[in-house]
DNA sequence: GCGACAG
DNA sequence: ATCTTGTCGC
């Protein structure tokens, strides 16, 4: 698989924020796709010593979940952390992997925010507009916007603002368990994502092997859809 | 100026 | 993210 859009990645901060404002404009906010057959799931893992980037990305059946393809590489940090600006520096190590798949997902479930971003340019909306495959945003924690804790069950959800813009929502996957963050990536509502994530949750089990990057890609899965 | 700040 | 002891809150 290769991404319909290339820019460097080499660069300073001014120029990253950039790209993210030339990009954003391309994020299609609603439901543009067809049937999802693939889901793909990525997470970026940090070597011992943080000197290294190590992405795991697995391919799924979407209704039976079972892992039909996943790839586990490594590669150089080329930026530093810097809020705002986090997809340059794990998205080089993604689409290294994603290079590396035959089976070209329709959809991708990203582990760090979609619109929900300063300039409504956040990993997952990056990611959906350099291969044009829809993705969601679904993060652990939050970036920017403000909230009220949704109720305890699974399905519960409210409404993540920046703004006066409701930017994403703060979903119970599971009852009684910390929310995520979901907000759109790329070719999908909010709506929509939101129900894809619940239904991907409570399928989802560990596969039974004890290779490493299969070990990875099990780590991967639990972060990218909690239990 | 002082915090906040995806992973 | 990763490194790590005791400590705060329910």
């Amino acid at each position: 698989m290769e991404p319909i859009l290339i820019h460097p990645w080499e660069l300073n901060e001014k120029e990253a924020i950039s790209i993210q404002v030339n990009l954003a404009k391309k994020v299609i906010q609603r439901d543009y796709y067809d049937q999802i057959n693939y889901v793909a799931g990525v997470d970026v893992a940090y070597s011992k010593r943080g000197e290294e980037l190590i992405a795991a990305l697995v391919i799924l059946e979407s209704t039976s979940l079972k892992l039909v393809e996943s790839v586990v590489i490594e590669d150089k940090v080329r930026f530093p952390y810097i809020p705002g600006l986090f997809s340059f520096r794990e998205l080089p190590p993604i689409i290294k992997a994603f290079k590396q798949i035959k089976i070209k997902p329709n959809l991708i479930v990203c582990d760090g925010q979609g619109i929900a971003h300063p300039r409504r340019f956040g990993l997952a909306s990056h990611l959906g507009v350099l291969f044009d495959i829809p993705t969601i945003g679904c993060g652990k924690t939050r970036l920017l916007g403000t909230y009220k804790e949704p109720e305890l069950q699974r399905g519960a959800y409210s409404p993540l603002i920046d703004n006066n813009e409701v930017i994403g929502n703060v979903l119970r996957t599971q009852d009684n368990i910390k929310p995520v963050f979901v907000s759109i990536g790329h070719r999908i509502s909010l709506a929509t994502a939101c129900e894809l994530i619940l239904q991907f949750s409570p399928k989802y089990r560990l596969p039974e092997t004890t290779r490493q990057a299969d070990h990875l890609v099990k780590i991967t899965l639990n972060k990218i859809i909690p239990k």
